[in-house]
DNA sequence: GAATCAAATAAGTTTTCACTTATCTATTGG
DNA sequence: CCAATAGATAAGTGAAAACTTATTTGATTC
């Protein structure tokens, strides 16, 4: 898990789409192709990346794989971003609203 | 200036090396390649994916390209990256006290 | 205004990478 | 134990994209 590894697998919009649709529930492989013109193969090939990026871990659930989210991907994004923090200090505020958000 | 030209911008490796030497300080283009084993015509078409993502941006100097570090990119970069706070809740404790390092 | 230097662009080549089809593995239920 | 289903893997193909060399553009200085 490094930067390389992330930013590639979010390099590919298709791969992108999978982590998003992912990010809005757990599921196993089958249900992410659904209405999402790829092939299985294909679909188990992006799995395979993003969880070589630590951006989705998986779960064996009888014969099914469940596949949701992994948090260290995210934060490891995050780190990325902070360091160039000093570029962006007119959205701290927004930062802090939202940080406000999640206390609750 | 959208997600995908952002991350697959980021995606390379080598773009990513340049952004960051970058983020160290703007400089121009021949700056840029000292001490990092690329072709001027390489820099220069790297810089141009940078500069479509709204990663860098430039402003040239008499005869010199002088490039920076543009904030816009990054700004979407942190905000495709809010819409999965919801997973990273750990962090926020370290994200408070960047957010109050930032204050001073 | 000719020579020089920084950088961009054009065109072609090579490498990478996302796909395909085919096959294999794992798990379940009859 | 066998048929069916979910998913992974293997191998090969085609397209994208990162490079190359050559040339062009823009700006400076003598």
């Amino acid at each position: 898990m490094n930067d390389d590894d992330i930013f590639r697998a979010l390099g590919d919009p298709t791969r992108r789409a999978i982590f998003e649709k992912l990010a809005t529930g757990a599921m196993n492989a089958s249900a992410l192709r659904e209405g999402m013109a790829i092939s299985q193969p294909a679909m188990s090939q992006h799995l395979a990346v993003l969880r070589n990026a630590n951006l989705v871990r998986e779960e064996r659930q009888g014969r099914f794989v469940n596949y949701e989210v992994d948090p260290d991907g995210l934060a490891l994004i995050a780190g990325w971003l902070a360091k160039y923090r000093a570029y962006w200090p007119a959205r701290i505020d927004a930062l802090k609203d939202l940080l406000k958000d999640m206390d609750q």
